[in-house]
DNA sequence: AAGTGTTCCAACCGCATATGT
DNA sequence: TACATATGCGGTTGGAACACT
């Protein structure tokens, strides 16, 4: 017997929600707080199933949400907690406030993934890539170099200007080894074992970002 | 101005895990 | 213990907006 689908597919409303929609899912979780999924749409008259009403409330329509650009002190969060833990983007998630794992994931695929991309460092690895510049830099367990000075735009025109990346559509292989590392500033970030004070406790802690050693 | 290509992100899907019976 | 159900998570997609030719 296979699994049951997680809601009734038919009659339920799919794609970008309306603003009645919203409001109605705003209204009634204020009322009645979230409890469970599977049932609030009924409740609120949504025809919706419970886990889009979950992933709209959680993503987009909880109040404690930051919104906006991310600052290049989130990204090096993003970078150092991503070095670490992988893709896992709701433990990243629960380190930076106000921002949602989705939001993380999609900043990650298409902006912090190019960047290290284009500074010959592998995204998955945290390594420098065979054959780039990174790769001669001094080596260290994981290293991110930063170019501080060009903004998102430089960066955009840079590299729409060698094309294409493998990123979010999964199309174009990026050409890296015809992009050099920008020589005008590193900022290298060395990474250490983190002092764990309570063994028992395996999550991280934000004091767990403290063993970065940054030098300019 | 129009056609085509690219980027971005909201939303969906399926699987994993947690919880209840 | 086994099974059913609910929730959470991460990968993927669709399409609007934007950039380029």
């Amino acid at each position: 017997m296979g699994r049951s689908p997680c809601c009734e597919k038919a009659h339920t409303n799919k794609g970008a929600w309306t603003k009645e929609e919203d409001e109605r899912l705003i209204a009634y979780i204020q009322a009645y707080g979230e409890g469970c999924w599977r049932s609030l749409p009924k409740a609120a008259g949504l025809l919706r199933c419970g886990k889009s009403c979950r992933l709209r409330w959680i993503n987009y329509l909880r109040p404690d949400l930051k919104r906006g650009n991310f600052t290049s002190e989130e990204d090096d969060l993003i970078i150092t907690l991503h070095s670490r833990l992988g893709n896992k983007w709701s433990r990243i998630a629960g380190k930076l406030p106000g921002r949602t794992d989705n939001e993380i994931k999609n900043h990650w695929n298409t902006h912090i993934r190019r960047k290290l991309l284009s500074q010959g460092i592998d995204p998955s690895t945290h390594r420098p890539i065979n054959g780039s510049l990174a790769e001669k830099m001094p080596k260290s367990p994981i290293l991110i170099s930063r170019d501080a000075t060009s903004g998102d735009q430089q960066e955009e025109k840079k590299l729409k200007h060698f094309g294409s990346f493998e990123g979010n559509n999964r199309k174009n292989i990026f050409p890296f080894e015809e992009i050099g590392c920008n020589p005008k500033l590193n900022l290298e970030l060395q990474l250490s074992p983190p002092n764990i004070q309570n063994p028992h406790d395996q999550s991280l802690a934000v004091s767990d970002v403290d063993f970065l050693d940054l030098k300019i």
